[in-house]
DNA sequence: TATGAATGAGGTTTCATTCAT
DNA sequence: AATGAATGAAACCTCATTCAT
């Protein structure tokens, strides 16, 4: 990794054909990274699982980099995509109850691929300059205000709701990332799911409700 | 990195003079981790900036790996002594007072150097099959079993022991890693470490105790 | 480059669209040969700057070294237009002044576009199994046979005119060429043609005259 | 060549394998460019003629550029050596004779190895960027500088005697060098050194000198 | 006729590792 | 024990050219 080059695949694929194309790539991208990691990823083996001449591949990601950004991008978008079905389907229900779906949404999507989300974990470190992080953030961050901000009540000395969502943004996300792999056994998707959200209603400040 | 080969240094240095070869080998390859990320650290820079010829590195290190393993078990050793000497410090504290004093440690080691603290944070991925992992977070784990064992009084129902020390150990975690670079400015390290404390009592059920 | 290829265009272009078509590449090819030199230059840059898709240009040229072999006769073509155009106004003159005119159209002509002058200059060894030199030279010996034939009278044991023709083709072509790229700052075109201009008067033992 | 990198080698062989080595790939470099000019001339083709290591050879030219320019250096300054062996044998003479031992001098060089000097003459302009040019141009400026200043006494209104250098040494670089592949078959060494010292004193004014 | 997506051979360069000195 | 020259597999990336649409 020389120079940060280019931050955007060169050409943005019109036809359908390059459409299909480039979401094979992506797709390859994701096999191998799973199974060499970002260091030993190499681009010509991307290609061949793909079925693609890496001619082709480099029409539309200008280096290995590249490669990683998409799919960090295709499963950013997938994970929106897959939290906010979940959220519209229950609008109203008590704060503990919604926290715990959320908290349940989150490991579900993970549990579509756990190493697929492992290893994109591990490789933003090492893309983070081509990558536009800092709006992956914002939108999480946006979710989680839109679902804090009508249950907290803060007192007299509590911490404003950015630092709220500070806090309980990066707490639950290393509960649902690394830390998921080593969980201790006695630890269910869902047992997990109902130990998190009680750990944020006491401390937010709220009811605990009882499950269903 | 073609396939696991040693785990462990060739030689273990015995003289005074191998001693500091290797602590200036270590010490390299912090600088260069720092400068350039593990994919972009080429054994030679190593080599030079430790002042040291690429073949005396190589009887020492094996490999490329084994570099960063050094340097991760170098840096957990410091870690521990410098957390542990702060707990020896107060004996006897309020929980809160103990929990507070517990997180500041872990500011104040990340703060000694938070660029190096963040490499290696990344690095573990990409090293994990060489680096005994288990170790590590078994050792920091027993550190918290220390410290919360008298502390927690679980009541029925409640998560075991071991399940909280999963909770809290991996939430702290991630507020004192990853996304430490990226808190709100109104955060000051000792803010950041009193709330954080606040999660932890009302979490586990103890009174809050004000700043002395 | 892997073998000598095709020697001319595969069409000859005939309609009105297809001259503009071949006009644009061929300029898109001065252009890009200033810019990158021919090592660099690359044919699908050669289309995006002619505003040609590249399959276009392919149909008009069998590979890279035609675009080049191309705008060297366009170039070759102007210099020979040019320079016709120059003698023809002076038809009677003094010896001495009819070289010294001579030496000056070629400077002006050069002096229209250095840059690519010195570009073609450069590229002539790579591409020449491509191009007919042969004749491009014969070209410019038969003007100055033109030139030279009712100036000269050999004298006993002198060289032949074709003799001649070398001497002062040659030594004039690398005059006008690359050495005037470095001329001393005291030599203006002008002042650089009278010499020239005496040089050969001398050498062909002929009168000087004084500039009117 | 996309953009500037080192000027000069990497390392600069110290021990007496390293230097062969250098030798070697230099000499290849020679037979290389010439069998397949500088736009196909490949280092790993290079490396193999020398019978090196690929890596051996970038350890000490940092690019392919760097091979050639090497190569450039070790001709120049075989030729200065050439000429001034040729010079220093004979001090006293008359200009003529003067003048045309050194054109003689400069043929003989240019005869040892025709195919390389073409090449390399070609090859100035591709890697004239890489190359301190200037100071090559200056080395024999300041030996035609020794040869003139004793012969020239300009009259009034005549050239300064940088001009002459000028003029003098283009046009003698265009006749012993390009031109020389296309002379007139009349032409023999001999014949050509003596013609081209006619040119020059007759421009300088000298008497001729008939030949001994 | 025009397009530009697709190809893949071919090229440059890096760098972990060995081993003669 | 120390050195650093040598190795060469392996990686990245380009670009001339073709051909389906």
């Amino acid at each position: 990794m020389p120079l940060p080059k280019h931050l955007k695949p060169r050409k943005v694929p019109k036809q359908q054909r390059s459409r299909a194309l480039v979401d094979a790539i992506v797709e390859a991208t994701a096999r191998v990274l799973v199974a060499r990691g970002f260091e030993s990823l190499n681009v010509a083996e991307v290609a061949e699982v793909a079925g693609v001449s890496i001619g082709s591949l480099y029409q539309y990601f200008p280096h290995k980099e590249a490669l990683v950004v998409a799919l960090l991008e295709r499963h950013a978008d997938r994970e929106s995509a897959f939290l906010e079905a979940r959220f519209t389907e229950l609008r109203a229900a008590t704060p503990a109850a919604l926290l715990r779906t959320a908290v349940s949404a989150v490991l579900a999507f993970r549990a579509l691929d756990p190493e697929l989300h492992q290893a994109l974990t591990s490789v933003i470190p090492i893309v983070g300059r081509f990558d536009d992080l800092r709006n992956r953030g914002a939108r999480t961050a946006a979710h989680l205000r839109t679902l804090l901000e009508p249950l907290y009540r803060p007192k007299e000395g509590a911490p404003s709701l950015d630092e709220l969502i500070f806090i309980v943004g990066n707490a639950t996300h290393s509960l649902t990332h690394e830390g998921l792999l080593r969980r201790p056994e006695s630890f269910s998707d869902q047992r997990l799911a109902e130990e998190i959200s009680r750990l944020w209603t006491s401390y937010l400040g709220l009811e605990a409700t009882p499950l269903e």
